[in-house]
RNA sequence: GGUCGCUUAGCUCAAUGGCUAGAGCACUUGGUUUACAUCCAAGGGGUUGCAGGUUCGAAUCCUGCAGCGACCA
């Protein structure tokens, strides 16, 4: 006797097995001959905690590693942690109530890689409790040197292939954080500014200009206007004078002028926007940077030097109302783009970094080597790519980074890029081990260190053992990524893999989308609409947060996280174990030849393996899922165990121990389809059925075998005789006087009996009744695509029919038509023949299944 | 302003151009059935955002419009 408990202790089952798993069967086997399966799995940046979203993601890529590993591949599900940069600093700025020059650079980023440990430690936590099968021997942490030596080598590579170089060159500057930043940190927020109306001095008169940034009056280095606007055509090649700073600067024309807007006229800073720097590059005009690293004026602002941005802007529109040069000012809604982090207005300065060359053709075609779901994701790829201007900045000025191998040479500055075989190391604490080519040996370490996305753009590459192995894997089979990001870790993924290995970074690209709260908004701290996954684990445990990730939606689409859901969960999971505990000691392996209604579900669980193992090669998770619980709740509680439970109970005989292998299989089969969604349960079940672990069993195989129609049929009989019931009112088990069955199919009866509980009678052939064809239903499916225009005329025909004569044609195997007087053959199966049961007072009622008539006697 | 997506039952979502557009939750009615009342049975609920078009056939493909969202300028 097995003893199962009536309600399923989720948190006991899930804790036990959390605990005892060996974890060696997920670890990536370096030597196999198998297939090889590599996720390049997202590295989280571990400042917060792993959240819904990130379990939504790791769902995904624990559905597919499981399914691969059970199919034979070789998996690496590696675990990244992306840990460098800007957050934590900040943070760690907070916590210890410090700016990072208050301490040296060595304790800063002790500090940061301490924070950073932590917050690794609560994710691995929350990971290894939603059971995701982590392989951690790969595992890899971007700020350790083992890890930061193949950024250093991949900069030095490009640097080398002359991907890499350093210039002058507009960037994004956060002028808080006193660093540049790439166009893929700012955001973006609507704000309402003043438009101020400037008078500029032009020959004889003057002409005003609309700006929203007065304060970059002195950065003013040419005016434009539209070539069509008659007003101001007199000006074009002439010059105008600066109000307040007094000199002059050129006027031309460009067709990107809108007249509409201001006054027409466009005053060209370096730099208000990034129109300026358009025009700036195009018209070769030159510089005149006002706004320092700091975000204070420079002396070319004259006597508002030293002044922030603000005091500055409020100083000069002071100063023009006083002399007269602002004639009107209204207010404007404007779009300003923000540091991500600190959200500070950005501003664009000129400054000596290093950038990274993009070839967007390049990143375009690779990415067309790549599959993508959904695939219009892609073309979100393509569209960014296409929309890219500048090349990619990759110096940051900040310390908890990738440092860039890199020293200037203090005679003849000449740069120093470090040797591969010199890596890793920081340049502010090591000198390099040669001379400068000129001879000296007095350098000047770089200070700026490598966007972080240097980091992880290579993790592709390094999961598959790229320069640490003679045999690297790459391209990796998958990369599963929220869409948030696909401008940024997957466009530089692909730019890198492509330009240090010419080879595209993985076979398929998933994304998934983001996490809601309850209230249709996207899950935040902010919102108050942020749910914990450790919440869930202890409300309903961790598969049923897997099953909410399985049925939320199709991958792609953002996916609303409820409550409800996952109790729903919770239920199918207490039926599922209901399932088990009535059939623990009921079941057993046996050889016997299964009956009818044993073959039908066979042959229902063989559709299912089908289903199951299409829908997760295409990813489709949410049809594998909803299947199984059909199958489980629908098919093998609801119908199957129903119709057997009198074998059940019954005294040992062939047809009983039939039903007991059934069982006992189809619960076998059933949880190895389900282990990799449902971990722990499944793991629960299969292990007290037979002492081994289901993660270790390969995926069930399609027999092949097809449903019984005898079977089906017995099925079906047994759901009108309930309905009959329930129409009637008459209780579910109560007994009926006498069932006689009309079927051509032998049918079997003992599960019939017991289910309506009354005696069955079969009968060949049909019964004394009047059975007469009253309607023709053609089928358009088999019509249409063989008779294509046509159709609609054979319909009409098939309507005008005698319906008792086409039933006789049918019968013979095949029905003639006839269309115009031309006689046309068509399949019988293209036809559906609706019939009605006559009968005239006699003591029974009659229910039509299909072909068969159930009469019952009253 | 641009790009991409979305709009299907009260709610959240499914549905290769093809049978009566389906689930879960919610709702109504009935049920002591020895696995499960966290259950079972039976039901109600739809102009698939709007208007055209292509097609034998459109939720699905095309065009336009409206609303929502994300990303970007």
């Amino acid at each position: 006797m097995i003893e199962v408990s009536k309600e399923y202790d989720f948190n006991e089952v899930e804790e036990k097995w959390v605990n005892s798993w060996d974890k060696s069967i997920c670890d990536f086997d370096w030597e196999s001959c198998k297939p090889q399966y590599i996720i390049d799995t997202p590295p989280p940046y571990p400042t917060g905690d792993f959240h819904i979203g990130n379990a939504l993601n790791w769902c995904y890529m624990d559905f597919v590693a499981r399914y691969k590993r059970m199919n034979g591949y070789n998996v690496m599900y590696p675990q990244g942690w992306d840990c460098h940069g800007l957050p934590t600093e900040v943070k760690v700025e907070e916590i210890h109530n410090i700016t990072k020059n208050e301490v040296s650079r060595e304790e800063f980023r002790r500090l940061c890689e301490e924070m950073t440990e932590a917050a690794i430690e609560r994710f691995r936590k929350s990971i290894i409790r939603l059971g995701i099968s982590i392989d951690w021997s790969n595992e890899y942490v971007t700020m350790r040197p083992e890890y930061y030596v193949l950024t250093q080598r991949s900069f030095v590579q490009m640097y080398n292939k002359h991907l890499v170089y350093r210039a002058d060159h507009p960037v994004n500057w956060c002028p808080r954080c006193g660093t540049a930043i790439a166009f893929a940190e700012v955001e973006y927020d609507s704000r309402t500014t003043t438009l101020n109306f400037v008078r500029f001095g032009s020959e004889g008169g003057s002409v005003e200009i609309a700006t929203t940034r007065p304060e970059l009056l002195p950065a003013c280095v040419a005016v434009a206007i539209n070539p069509e606007d008659e007003r101001y055509k007199k000006y074009i090649g002439k010059t105008l004078r600066v109000p307040l700073f007094d000199y002059s600067v050129p006027v031309f024309s460009d067709k990107a002028v809108d007249p509409r807007f201001g006054t027409g006229i466009v005053m060209i800073c370096t730099f208000g926007d990034r129109q300026d720097v358009r025009w700036w590059i195009e018209h070769n005009l030159p510089l005149r940077q006002v706004i320092n690293r700091d975000g204070r004026m420079t002396e070319v602002a004259g006597r508002y030097r030293g002044m922030r941005i603000e005091e500055t802007k409020k100083a000069v529109i002071e100063d023009m109302k006083e002399n007269g040069l602002l004639s009107k000012q209204e207010p404007l809604d404007q779009n300003v783009g923000l540091c991500w982090r600190c959200k500070t207005p950005i501003e664009i300065l000129s400054e000596r970094q290093w950038f990274v060359k993009i070839n967007p053709d390049e990143i375009i075609q690779t990415s067309a080597d790549i599959k993508w779901i959904p695939p219009h994701m892609y073309i979100r790829l393509k569209n960014w790519a296409e929309s890219v201007e500048w090349d990619w900045c990759i110096s940051r000025q900040r310390i908890f980074a990738t440092p860039i191998p890199v020293w200037y040479c203090n005679n003849c500055n000449e740069i120093l890029v470090a040797d591969e075989k010199w890596l890793p190391l920081d340049p502010t604490r090591k000198r390099p081990p040669v001379n400068c080519r000129c001879g000296s040996d007095d350098f000047t370490p770089e200070e700026d260190v490598l966007d972080t996305w240097m980091d992880s753009s290579i993790s592709a590459l390094a999961v598959s053992g790229w320069l640490q192995r003679t045999d690297p894997r790459y391209p990796t089979q998958l990369r599963p990524q929220g869409h948030d990001i696909i401008r940024t870790w997957a466009f530089y993924t692909i730019l890198r893999t492509k330009a240090l290995v010419d080879n595209r970074p993985w076979d398929t690209v998933l994304i998934n989308g983001m996490a809601l709260g309850e209230d249709g908004h996207k899950m935040s701290k902010s919102m108050n609409n942020f749910i914990r996954p450790e919440e869930v684990y202890r409300a309903n445990g961790a598969d049923a947060l897997r099953q909410w990730a399985a049925l939320a939606g199709a991958p792609g689409n953002d996916v609303m996280f409820q409550w409800k859901e996952i109790t729903a969960a919770s239920r199918f999971q207490q039926k599922l174990w209901s399932i088990f505990r009535f059939s623990a000691n009921l079941m057993a392996k046996v050889e016997e030849k299964p009956g009818q209604v044993d073959r039908w579900l066979l042959g229902e669980l063989d559709k299912l393996v089908e289903i199951v193992s299409a829908s997760l090669d295409n990813y489709q998770f949410d049809e594998a899922f909803k299947a199984i619980r059909v199958f489980t709740w629908e098919i093998l509680a609801d119908n199957y165990i129903e119709l057997i439970k009198t074998r059940l109970y019954g005294p040992d005989c062939s047809a009983k121990r039939a039903a007991q292998n059934t069982l006992f299989h189809v619960i076998e089969i059933l949880t190895r389809l389900m282990a990799p969604f449902t971990p722990f349960i499944t793991e629960e079940i299969y292990f007290s059925m037979t002492r081994k672990s289901v993660h270790t069993q390969s995926w069930p195989l399609c027999l092949g075998r097809e449903v019984d129609p005898a079977g089906l049929q017995i099925k079906e009989i047994a759901a009108a005789i309930r309905h009959y019931k329930a129409e009637k009112g008459i209780a579910l088990n109560a007994s009926l006087p006498g069932i006689v069955i009309y079927s051509e199919l032998n049918l079997e009866t003992t599960d019939l009996q017991g289910a309506a509980n009354s005696s069955i009678e079969i009968r060949k052939g049909r019964p004394e009744l009047e059975i007469s064809p009253v309607e023709v239903k053609p089928l358009m499916k088999f019509l249409g695509p063989r008779f294509k225009d046509k159709s609609s005329n054979i319909m009409s025909a098939l309507n005008r029919m005698n319906p008792a004569e086409l039933a006789k044609q049918k019968a013979a195997g095949a029905i003639k038509v006839n269309l115009e007087g031309n006689l046309l053959e068509i399949d019988p199966d293209s036809v559906e023949i609706i019939t009605e049961t006559l009968f005239a007072g006699e003591a029974v009622n009659v229910l039509r299944v299909g072909e068969v008539s159930v009469l019952i006697r009253k």
